[in-house]
DNA sequence: TACTGTGAAGCTATTCACAGCG
DNA sequence: CGCTGTGAATAGCTTCACAGTA
């Protein structure tokens, strides 16, 4: 299969992923009343320098102005047009222990083009509970659920034990994005987007970081202190 | 050549990335008895190609066996002395709102080289209450909390207001590693390393490869329409 | 034989440095 | 002048393909 992209440019992954970060650097400077900003200044807040910001602006088109820089809001509008966040999604929740009741209270949906439109569990004694002002379904129901309500995104809060299986019914029936929080890897079918968020693997890669430094210090200066 | 372990290899940042899904992989291989295995079929598990789990592997040493594979057991305990977690971490927790408190609960923490040793809120209402059988200490009495534990990774859980200053103050008392969960970039001098876990940015991700499908589809199909 | 470990090639991302424009 | 946008240079990562070995 070949795409042609000749028409159609390709945003590089590695900008994308970033792209939510300029929005929300952007949409910080619009509440502190802030018009227009050089690539300099919303590279600071971004967290990126600013030759890698300008280079990851220019993939979406040239919206600065040379000598002046960027306009804060039209900008953002341009960045969220280009994630697609101008329409709502709709979003299911699949797993409702402790972190996915703590997603579906998350203020950062609303607003931002996501909205919960569904709950499951397994369990029957969280079934028809209320969470976060909505009703929990059964996972029994997902496929009418899902169907239904026309979700977008299935975010896998359940057991790893359970992930895969939630993850091939909802692909089944149409759903082409999922967010994993479930610690274990996902078989989906081309075409199926699929992002991971661990928390035991960042502190890992973290304690890796710790590892090497302690061993760099011992090896750079072994009698090395910290003055008070 | 020089396979020396005195000698100092420098390990990819996407390899050492990478090794928390490898180390699952093995556990859950030697969870279900599993004694050997090739790179392939570990590289199945792991959700990565066979040439890139070599090579990531090729970085800690030479452990396989030529014509054989892997020994599970033995390279799990690799993979977890070069990640650091032969020793347990201690893990403080700030902000114990509904994401604070399903970190708390996190079960991942046990027996993979961490140990939550602290959780401080701000709220007067949180302060003293037990939360996974622990009590919630005040966010006043940071500094004394992580020296007295020896603190060694701080995860951030506030709202994004609060982060940068909480984060400050660990980096103060010797924090070197910091898991933001707080919608904002943090500043932190040399040498501290801070990971950045964001729902709302997976999500916008996400909703960019739905938008991106959705435009493909219309210029393959250009006859689809969209109902008003 | 069946597999690992690895140089080399190919690809992607980042940084540099400056041309070009308001 | 100051700043963006971008080709060119660099660095880093992935894939290939096979030599080497138990």
């Amino acid at each position: 299969m070949t795409a042609d992209p000749a028409t159609r440019r390709e945003i590089p992954d590695a900008t994308v992923a970033r792209l939510p970060d300029y929005l929300r650097a952007l949409t910080d400077l619009a509440e502190r009343g802030v018009a227009s900003v050089s690539s300099e200044e919303l590279g600071t807040v971004a967290g990126v320098r600013s030759a890698k910001l300008r280079k990851d602006l220019s993939h979406l088109g040239s919206y600065g102005v040379r000598g002046v820089g960027y306009e804060v809001e039209m900008l953002a509008h341009e960045i969220s047009r280009e994630l697609g966040l101008t329409q709502d999604r709709p979003v299911a929740i699949v797993g409702l222990g402790n972190l996915g009741r703590a997603l579906a209270a998350y203020p950062g949906f609303v607003g931002r083009g996501f909205r919960v439109v569904a709950l499951l569990d397994r369990d029957r004694q969280v079934v028809g509970q209320e969470i976060a002002g909505m009703i929990v379904g059964s996972v029994d129901d997902l496929e009418q659920i899902v169907t239904g309500n026309a979700v977008a995104i299935g975010v896998i809060a359940t057991p790893a034990a359970s992930a895969q299986g939630v993850c091939d019914r909802l692909v089944a029936v149409g759903v082409r994005s999922v967010l994993n929080f479930a610690p274990c890897v996902l078989s989906v079918p081309e075409g199926v987007a699929v992002r991971k968020v661990d928390l035991a693997t960042e502190l890992q890669i973290l304690a890796f970081h710790e590892q090497r430094d302690v061993l760099a210090a011992r090896e750079c200066a072994p009698r090395l202190e910290v003055a008070p």
